[in-house]
DNA sequence: TATGAATGAGTCTTCATTCAT
DNA sequence: CATGAATGAAGACTCATTCAT
């Protein structure tokens, strides 16, 4: 039973817990047990619970560190913005379990000592697909292409049809919305 | 120290320190702290601290209810749409704590024996607003009217601007994309 | 609703009680609950939950006072004695709910300062139908007879057969217990 | 401070406190107190408060269980009976706090979701040492005899005696009393 | 006679954390 | 790498009791 991924395992169990029931909700004993392995084990992986999640928030922020890096050396045009929503839809349908966790358990996250952090990337973001003399209107559509995105990944379970169709339409939308915001800004 | 009004007071700073803190960070004892009371006066008022959770949540989903039963009963324009719209967008700034509450624990409302149920509820209001035979991406953009008055209730803090104006664009970024999709839908 | 008979009413339901679930996982909002009427009414008419229970015990005891008292008075003699058990019996059987209780709670009841009276009385009385010069073996008889109208009471309700051939039984059995040890100690 | 005996210590000490004040008024705390560890090092080695009792019954139960096996396989003649009678009455002293703690906690035991079993148990041994078709008042006798041992063990405190003595007679009058049962039945 | 509102002490239980082995 | 045993702090909840009205 060798095994030199406990700590890989540990951060699996961990966020699935975390995303189902709530980071409060879960104990590390749960954790543990999920694991077969001894409450302190864990601590010989981790220093702390609030060390656990963070690990998991840097492996969520680095795909979106990067993605502000890369937008941030794109020009400021409409074509640049509509990739950076396709990267950024992307980003979030391969580390669903990690968005769902975060847009679960805000309240829990934001005095995690790290949580400001995370919105303060949104808000970076939101700032990378709009332009500051936009009207307001404009400004509101581009941050909700983002919102649409992010809401679309989970309450988009309620409504029937194919997976992959009911993606590409969030997508579509996100997309046009910050086309029309660039277009009213324009015309 | 009038009393007979402790009730009321419970939920104010029960419904305040769980949107501050969350609710499973929110001890009855800060509860009571703040109201200069034991908890045991808590519990002469509430069952148990679902059950503050649980009144809070009946004072939320009436509006929320009675607008959907007003809804219902409107003609499926566009005109009526929107005004369910308008209407919503009203409800969510008069109780703007409360929907602060539930955004920031989904992960403790699931599994409250009432969070269901609230799910349900949106899942109404957005079949109130579009329609069966609409597009996939036009039934995207009137769910997405929805959360972006949502996320705009939250995010929207962190843009610079007057707040009624934030709101107004808010709203009518809202409206115009079920506009939208009822114009596509037509179109 | 004019009730003079309250009180009398709350001793009923705290003995069913008291004797279903034990006196001690027997609460007063259960009882008050039980008789409709808030725990504040229970203090206007008993000093303490303890009250309520000593209250119980002298109905209980009375009827045992008063039969010692008359079997004190009796000649020491087996005819004598054997009025004594089946008095007793009847006794049993008239105030069954209170003996349940006591035989019971036996452990809460030690320490209700008025616990040792009882025990007290319960000697006395074996004392009053053995002799002193009895061997040991007789005296235990005499015991016995006691405990086993009192088992009786509650184990034969897993035997099979009529409730009144099975009262008889046990007093039969006991009084015979009562006339041997006599037998034996003259014989 | 031995180590890793704490297990069978907290069991040593709960038995003395369940059986000396009663289930409901013995606390965790109280019972660390006495084994000056941490009310949580008890939650280490048990799950719950009536998890402890359990795993006393267990203890309890097995030499009954054993016995009663033993008993079913004898054949059913008298000297069978007798027997057994001398075994249960052995074990009664040598689980003499266990039985206490029984007969001082009925009202606690029985729904402990384990009591209804120690009933059957006692109904299973009674029917071990009688006969179906006994007349009733041999039938009590029998159930006397069970009766008269455990009553004996607790009452004969009251009664002067060397304590071997008072034993002894407790077993002669239950063995009496099952002979005449089955004396009566022939004759 | 009774209630509405509240208290203080205490209960069982859970948790994150530690540390010797 | 990991466990067994334990701790200290805290949590939700219950209870008997009180008292002004």
């Amino acid at each position: 039973m060798a095994r030199g991924n406990t700590r890989q395992r540990i951060q699996d169990v961990a966020l699935e817990l975390f995303a189902e029931q709530g980071y409060e909700k879960t104990s590390l004993r749960e954790i543990a047990e999920h694991l077969d392995v001894t409450k302190a084990a864990l601590y010989y992986h981790f220093k702390t619970k609030e060390d656990i999640v963070i690990s998991l928030f840097r492996d969520l922020t680095r795909p979106i560190d990067e993605l502000i890096a890369w937008a941030e050396q794109q020009p400021r045009t409409l074509e640049a913005k509509q990739e950076i929503l396709r990267r950024y839809h992307a980003a979030l349908i391969g580390a669903a379990p990690l968005f769902r966790f975060m847009q679960e358990n805000q309240a829990t996250v934001r005095d995690l000592s790290i949580g400001e952090t995370f919105k303060e990337r949104m808000v970076t973001l939101t700032q990378l697909i709009q332009e500051p003399d936009f009207p307001m209107a404009d400004r509101v559509r581009c941050i909700s292409a983002l919102f649409t995105m992010h809401a679309g990944m989970f309450f988009m379970q309620h409504v029937d049809g194919d997976p992959e169709e009911k993606r590409a339409a969030v997508l579509e939308v996100a997309v046009d919305l910050v086309t029309r915001a660039h277009q009213g800004a324009r015309g």
